[in-house]
DNA sequence: TTAATTTATTGCGAGACAGTACAAAAAACG
DNA sequence: CGTTTTTTGTACTGTCTCGCAATAAATTAA
């Protein structure tokens, strides 16, 4: 979960602070993404990175603040993960199936249950009530369908999909099975039967059938 | 909203019902509706059904009771108004079109901002951590796979699809058209693009590309 | 050593939270 | 008319909630 852009740049003065800003969002977020938004209380995030109450607020700002970029840090570290998988991918089928795979490898991930998408299953319900949870959430939804878009569009000019394909279209369809793997992760489905989804999906996407 | 199937037997003796439990249960579902389970207090609840705490606690539960009991409900109502919609389809195509147009359509109701799917994403967030819950949205997302399922086994049956073709497969892709609009649906997407997902993943589903 | 600066700790306060006791009210029954 | 039955309304209990103020502690610079 460490991520290495934002040091802590080392303070002149004063008291030296117990734990970094950096490990302790990384903390936060991990409590928000079990219990949500409004199932999770500034006492579970204090006990949770080991900062009090107001070190907590002094570093991170009020809760709201301290979510919104919780849901940042997630979407950047996905995008990190996913994108590095991909990368290493040959082929559009090849990358799809890293990109289903990363994802669900996060998905899964957690100690008791798994969680899903932090910011799909735990930002939508917030959705109607907190306009900048909205718009965080909107944005990010934007950058999967942008994301995958754009590497349909190469796979068009690399000649492994027809040209005049519908490369939006086709990316806004594979993120639907995202948003679907993110939901029923969280649900409790087994691994095989999400990876069967993620197949299926594949499949349906590239090959033509008869 | 109303549902015509439960009666509220007129009872013989004491002091006559201030409101409907049947009423107050769907006033109740639209705050949590809104809101999510969390997001929604018990005096949200009072003031959304006109019930005291007293009341409503003796008539539908506590909390959670309550909220199962909407969760309930809503897939129930749901299951119906879909269903009536799909039946009146000479088609397949004709199904999934009014299968997504009519979720659509209650996705994006509501006062302010649309709410999507109450069950997909109000249940998810509590999943990890409301185990009653959980199985609540795992039964719910099973019946939307196997629904699907069902009619894509009939439209096999009736040739419209090859005889060997995996309608299994088909319903999960289908319903996972379905999550991504519940999210898509919540976080502010138009009609148009919400429409154009629906379109999409019906081509995609039923059109052999050359 | 002293002053300056930054963080940690304690604890406060106003309000929200879920759930419950108790008595008054409104109806049907005898 | 009185009793019984059921629901309503009010008030209450601890507990939790967020945010912040006041104070103590730890470190560097002078």
């Amino acid at each position: 979960m460490q991520h290495g852009t934002k040091i802590s740049p080392p303070r002149g003065r004063g008291r030296p602070r117990r734990v970094d800003p950096d490990a302790a969002l990384d903390l936060a977020l991990a409590a928000f993404w079990t219990g949500g938004y409004h199932g999770t209380s500034l006492d579970d995030l204090s006990a949770a990175t080991g900062m009090n109450r107001p070190s907590l607020y002094a570093t991170l700002g009020d809760k709201q603040q301290i979510y919104l970029r919780a849901l940042a840090r997630f979407a950047h570290l996905m995008e990190a993960t996913v994108g590095a998988a991909m990368a290493e991918a040959t082929s559009l089928r090849d990358a799809l199936a890293r990109f289903y795979g990363s994802a669900l490898d996060i998905y899964q991930s957690g100690d008791d249950a798994a969680r899903g998408c932090f910011v799909i299953c735990t930002a939508a319900v917030e959705a109607p009530e907190a306009p900048a949870i909205r718009e965080a959430l909107q944005a990010t939804l934007d950058l999967i369908d942008r994301r995958l878009a754009a590497r349909f569009a190469q796979a068009r000019d690399a000649g492994e999909l027809p040209p005049g394909v519908d490369v939006e279209a086709l990316g806004v369809l594979a993120a639907a099975t995202l948003h679907s793997l993110a939901i029923r992760a969280r649900s409790g489905a087994s691994r095989a039967a999400l990876d069967a989804l993620a197949a299926a999906s594949i499949t349906q996407l590239l090959d033509p059938r008869a």
